[in-house]
DNA sequence: TTGAAAAGTTAGGCTCACCTAATTACTGTG
DNA sequence: CACAGTAATTAGGTGAGCCTAACTTTTCAA
């Protein structure tokens, strides 16, 4: 009758033998690599035009193209994506909830280890990067009380909410604010550790008050004055424009208020 | 030259491809598995007698024979292991080393969750379980300073050093403890939610106090009195021989190294 | 409009880690 | 000491997840 050991279902185990055939219901297990597609295309096709390029999850993951292929193929299977060859992938709506699972879990976790163990912001997101895939949703909710279910993560990113609920504020780089108008900074990229390192060193980071002050040409360096904290100064710095767009800040508020300026 | 894409060092990518033909020398990466196997191979022939045997070995991880075999020859090949076949399997010096570092991440974690994040005593083990494979030593090191370095995790079991030196006091199962006499119970088996939820249920957790009353025959149930904390009073409760394997008490002291027996 | 560059996919292979079925080695009796 | 029963291994497969090489589709500029 049961061909395959029916007393053990296989999916049980963790590591990679036994394939999943839950559909994207309610109760699945996603491998971790299946996690890290959905959250990568979830960021590609959030942050731009509607649907993410192979090439592009690709080269967020650091995966070759024809690897990308064959898991889109295996996703829209799940009935996580919708793939037109050729043509780029979105996320349905049970993808794009998993996905913000993913965003959660890895959020609350940065924020975690920041404030409650100490770790410096650059090298939060290298950890939860693995943890977020080992983590329990009971743990994530721990973590998010004690922390008083914080709105953002150490660079200003928004947390979703456990309901899969995302308040996403009007933002911009820092690379198109107008010149000579001050911003609070929302938040800074959190992949790049170094980068992080840096504009710490320069009191950039989420709260801060910077205005543009110039702007060189052709995609040149900013020249940004930050406001000192309580009775320092006011610095001045030269970034690059690497940086300034790492840097979001608050978009001009449009809609709500008129602000004239 | 190289065949086989020479820029990008396979073994960097987590989940399961690529083979990390390292050594078993200082920078190892070992795969969940792996590590699976090791704390398993650890725990089963530090238990007892010296060689683990490959269908305990299966039992532990529910896992076929047949794919323990397999693995056993892939942790011999890594210097892991020794592995005598039909003869049973000893870990090495780095296999030793491998596995203690593994136990002190499953219970620093777990000594983590229970004290910080408020997790019951019987749900730590799963959730460290999948933990321990994703946290980096930096975690694991930040988790234990937050406590205080803990000797010993929530169900009282010894906790390695980050040196890898375990101190193991001398301890024998509740079920081996003279009638009439009082000890102090040491740790209860951790892998068993139920029992643990059930054992606490009884005022049974490390450092309480209780005194064997009786003994059925034939491997039967225990009566034992546990002395009350405070102004409560003792309770006698009879407890099943599964019961009284899993809950070790301290030996009766026999001096430093008196062999007369 | 065309045709080369870029993007994407198919084809074919690999390792890890599991499985079942069949075979071989060890062990403890009679 | 043979031989049955158990333990362990070999043989042969599977899926996940990655790879390179070769091919197809799309795009964009001449």
């Amino acid at each position: 009758m049961s061909p395959r050991r029916p007393e053990r279902p296989s999916a049980e185990r963790g590591h990679s033998g036994g394939g999943d055939r839950y559909g994207a219901g309610a109760g699945e297990r996603l491998t971790g690599s299946v996690e890290d597609y959905l959250k990568a295309i979830y960021e590609l096709h959030e942050g731009s035009a509607m649907p993410a390029a192979t090439s592009a999850i690709a080269e967020r993951l650091d995966i070759a193209p024809p690897s990308v292929s064959g898991m889109l193929r295996r996703l829209a299977g799940l009935e996580l994506i919708t793939h037109a060859p050729y043509r780029g992938v979105s996320l349905t709506a049970s993808g794009r909830r998993a996905a913000l699972r993913m965003l959660r879990r890895h959020r609350v976790i940065e924020a975690y280890l920041a404030d409650e163990l100490g770790y410096p912001w650059d090298r939060v997101h290298a950890e939860a990067e693995r943890l977020e895939h080992a983590a329990s949703d009971e743990l994530i909710d721990r973590m998010a009380a004690v922390l008083g279910h914080p709105a953002t993560d150490p660079h200003g990113a928004p947390i979703p909410t456990r309901e899969g609920t995302l308040v996403v504020a009007p933002t911009q780089p820092l690379a198109d604010q107008a010149v000579g108008s001050m911003a609070r900074v929302a938040s800074v990229g959190d992949e790049d550790g170094e980068l992080l390192r840096y504009v710490a060193s320069l009191a950039i980071r989420p709260g801060a008050r910077v205005t543009v002050v110039a702007r060189a040409p052709f995609d040149g360096p900013l020249t940004v004055e930050v406001a000192g904290k309580g009775a320092k100064a006011r610095r001045t710095h030269v970034v690059g424009s690497a940086v300034a767009r790492a840097v979001l800040v608050d978009a001009p508020a449009k809609a709500k208020k008129r602000k004239s300026s």
